[in-house]
RNA sequence: UCCGGCGUAGCUCAGCGGUAGAGUAGGUGGCUGUUAACCACUUGGUCCUUGGUUCGAAUCCAAGCGCCGGAGCCA
């Protein structure tokens, strides 16, 4: 069937033209002048356009005055200039083919407003809502914009394993993949699962990090990105945590911490500046009804500079800071949500990339500094967000990587080929990784992490 | 996992010891180039589950289940 865009035809300035959309009734509303007003979106855009159905077609009577809000149709008729405002064209209807019709009895979202708890339940409806809608379209917008700053700057988009056998210095709890009977698996003689017998021959995962395998092709391509789904078995219950979500995580060789602070902060304003220059209906809506401010508040981020403090600066300032922190702030420690909130916030009320942690806190594949109290590495703090992005210049000397494995507790056979990077024609390199779902966050202004995700996997919740 | 809050009509909520309410959606009638349409009437409920206190529980207490917010873990 071959159909014109709502999105195509409000912007079209010629009239008088014969067009065909196909869409879902939002509302109808009914004239004694003879005729009625349907509100036809088709998920191209925000707004709806308004078909004028008069009850000279030969289905009024026995369709048009049966359709209600989710029925869905198609329409053939004249584009015409609208003599109501509100609207600057409109479609005189010439035929229109209803396809599925939508008893209001039963249908859970008609015109009513319904709570974003409610449309949970509900998942497989709520793309057919305006903030779902425009959640949508502006989380593809933020896709897209991802591969094509990428892309700009010589970026190879590689895809790393979704299973896995390496557990990336334990970012989380992880899913255990397996085809081992769960009620009955074979044992060894000391009594443990013997994963010998398992589908791999070995304990097997859902990926919680492609950072360790993205290395290995920015050590042979030079820079390249990931974006790809990423699962954490933590039992985390809250409104910034998903156990599948999406992972972006660039990794450029020759570079060094400073460079990896440079890309997060050029990446991060570029997809500002992409989605008000390429989503600016949606986010007119979150403007006025999710977040107000919202458009301003990225315009505004796209402009500045990020801070950029020390993390021993971090624990200076939180210390003589005029607030009271449940947890006190003390070298060594990591930073609380409620310290990250401060600095963003209330401190600089812009993002803040804090550098240089201390090696007790963090991972063991992080560059080692020259104090040999911290690591090169970064924390992006996003206001109401918190952290964003968390990234690091990695260690490339085989004889530190090999003391900090042993340091931390690892077993060194489980990285033998990440340490072969560093054996053979090792280099400099940084990275990052980036929460997809987050990004959507801050830029639609969406409180709950559920409602930026089509399908959300959180502990107990699996429908869909 | 811990702390706090909430589960009442299809939906959004009020009622907080004396026998069930509003708005909205749906129905009927009226009116209208309408646009969150409007006006009148109207259908609609195991008050989450189980147990307890009480003459009497939607209301008080306890446990369970579910959801939400905060914390921790992190992205």
């Amino acid at each position: 069937m071959k159909r014109e865009l709502i999105k195509d035809i409000l912007k079209s300035s010629k009239f008088d033209i014969a067009v065909t959309v196909g869409g879902w009734l939002r509302t109808r509303r009914d004239s004694k002048g003879g005729f009625s007003f349907l509100e036809i979106n088709d998920g191209s855009c925000f707004a709806n356009l308004q078909v004028i159905a008069d009850n000279s077609l030969s289905n009024y009577a026995t369709e048009i005055e049966k359709l209600y809000p989710g029925s869905s149709l198609s329409v053939t008729g004249q584009l015409v200039e609208s003599p109501a405002s509100g609207q600057s064209v409109e479609l005189k209807a010439e035929t229109i083919k209803v396809f599925g019709f939508c008893d209001p009895l039963e249908y859970p979202i008609g015109k009513q407003r319904v709570s974003f708890e409610k449309l949970r339940e509900i998942a497989h409806l709520r793309p057919r809502t305006n903030s779902f809608g425009a959640v949508t379209r502006v989380r593809n917008n933020l896709a897209f914009a991802t591969h094509k700053f990428f892309q700009e700057k010589n970026f190879f988009y590689i895809n790393t394993p979704i299973i896995t056998a390496s557990d990336c210095e334990g970012a989380g709890e992880m899913f255990r993949v397996s085809t081992l009977p769960a009620d009955n698996p074979p044992v060894d003689d000391n009594g443990n699962v013997d994963y010998t017998q398992d589908f791999f021959g070995k304990k097997a995962s859902l990926t919680v990090s492609g950072q360790l395998e993205g290395e290995t092709h920015a050590c042979a391509l030079g820079n390249i990105y990931t974006f790809g789904p990423t699962f954490r078995a933590e039992n985390s219950n809250t409104r910034r945590h998903l156990a599948e979500f999406w992972m972006i995580e660039p990794e450029m060789a020759f570079a060094d911490l400073n460079d990896d602070a440079n890309l997060a902060e050029e990446y991060l304003k570029y997809l500002f500046n992409y989605v008000l220059e390429n989503s600016s209906e949606d986010l007119g809506f979150f403007n006025q009804r999710i977040e107000k401010g919202i458009i301003e508040k990225l315009a505004k981020l796209a402009e500045s500079k990020f801070e950029r403090i020390s993390y021993t600066e971090a624990i200076e300032i939180l210390r003589k800071a005029d607030a009271k922190f449940e947890y006190t702030p003390e070298w060594g420690a990591d930073l609380q949500s409620e310290h990250e909130r401060y600095l963003a916030e209330t401190c600089f009320g812009t993002p803040v990339i804090v550098l240089d942690y201390p090696k007790i806190i963090k991972p063991f594949y992080m560059r080692m500094n020259s104090d040999e109290k911290t690591v090169a590495a970064m924390d992006v703090l996003l206001p109401n967000v918190g952290e964003i992005i968390g990234g690091s210049q990695r260690e490339e000397r085989l004889d530190v990587l090999n003391a900090r494995i042993d340091e931390c507790g690892n077993n060194p056979d489980d990285y033998w080929w990440y340490c072969e990077l560093r054996k053979f024609g090792t280099v400099p390199h940084a990275g990052f990784g980036l929460g997809f779902e987050r990004i959507v966050q801050f830029c639609t202004g969406m409180q709950n992490i559920r409602d930026v995700i089509p399908f959300p996997r959180t502990p107990n919740n699996v429908e869909f």
